[in-house]
DNA sequence: TTCGCTCCTTACCAATGGGTAAGTTTACCG
DNA sequence: CGGTAAACTTACCCATTGGTAAGGAGCGAA
């Protein structure tokens, strides 16, 4: 049963992918090290000793998917100058970012199972507050009132979340597809 | 420690006001029976003998928050012509639910965290598909394409747990206000 | 060949999980 | 008063959980 000997960084890489794909399946409570461990062709004390803690490996795949996840938002939204491309161009930074990795991984940012007042709990909260912040930034262009604008911010974020769920579930329909679907739903409100 | 003896009839009805909130908070995975229980001020067997099992516990909180959540969506609905007027029915439908019964147990039914391909989580996509043919009845009205009023049905329904996720934060806010607000931001969209 | 480092496993621990058997208390009713 | 049913508890079962200690196996270097 003895599996093939990797080396450190790249098992510690794939176990980062694995990691992530189990929370997001099952939530952080609902994952299992154990479970992690056997999908990676590998035993737990693999896991402990290259990342602590369940709360350790939790974290490490937040910044793993949350740094890559927000530079991709923050370089597609570079460019973009109204609100509205900018609101389009977080979008898209978004839906680029889960092709070209696994499409389900924004997941672990939005996950709601962790136990509450945790460090994990914080570090997904800093995360989330990251994208308001981008997304709040356009919607206070719009919006006179900055409550209004920040209600408009959560709207606009949870409605992406339900798309990238919806996402999930057409293998077939590229990142661009989905871009242009949503100019087109979107397209009412855009200035 | 002896409780206080309560009517089978009032203690379920107890039990099932605080599960659903221990379920909301925790989700499905992370909340446990021994917790549900003790916050009844009773012990462990009570919810056995009244719910038979995990599983039953789930499901009886969310006919109890699904049903009335969706008649209250429906009856708000009927009397809405547009389909501007349905979707901003829908949200008042929601919001005054939320308010007479308690803002986060809506969450009950959008949680991610119960064993894939179990009762429950077929339980719980029967009602989210409720709540999607509600709004999709709308949005067919306003897409041409299906598909589009498919995904722009998601995302509403998206926008809508986050908004009420938002407003669970902001306790003096009234469901009136609320209403209001989302006419704000949903403004430029309607016709 | 042997040392030593890295990768990896077996085998365990205490705590907690869902779930149950069996018995105790309380209140009402004849 | 005495009995009986409903409300409730104590004390347990076993599987699984997060977590660890201790040792084995492959491999490059000297």
């Amino acid at each position: 049963m003895a599996s093939a000997r990797v080396a450190r960084a790249e098992r510690e890489a794939q176990m980062l992918e694995i990691a992530t794909e189990v929370f997001c399946e099952r939530g952080y409570a609902g994952a299992s090290m154990n479970e992690i461990a056997s999908r990676c062709g590998v035993t737990k004390p693999m896991l402990y000793l290259y990342f602590e803690s369940k709360e350790g490996l939790y974290l490490a795949c937040l910044t793993f998917v949350g740094e890559g996840l927000i530079a991709a938002i923050e370089k597609s939204v570079a460019g973009a100058g109204t609100p509205s491309e900018q609101v389009l161009a977080t979008a898209a930074g978004l839906f680029s970012y889960a092709e070209q990795r696994d499409r389900a991984w924004w997941g672990v940012i939005y996950s709601e199972t962790m136990p509450v007042d945790s460090v994990v709990a914080e570090a997904t909260a800093g995360y989330r507050s990251r994208i308001f912040t981008i997304i709040n930034r356009a919607m206070a262009e719009v919006f006179s009132d900055a409550t209004d604008a920040e209600a408009a911010s959560h709207a606009l974020i949870g409605a992406g979340e339900s798309l990238l769920r919806w996402w999930v579930q057409r293998p077939d329909e590229t990142a661009d597809e989905m871009a242009a679907r949503l100019l087109r739903i979107l397209g009412p409100f855009l200035q």
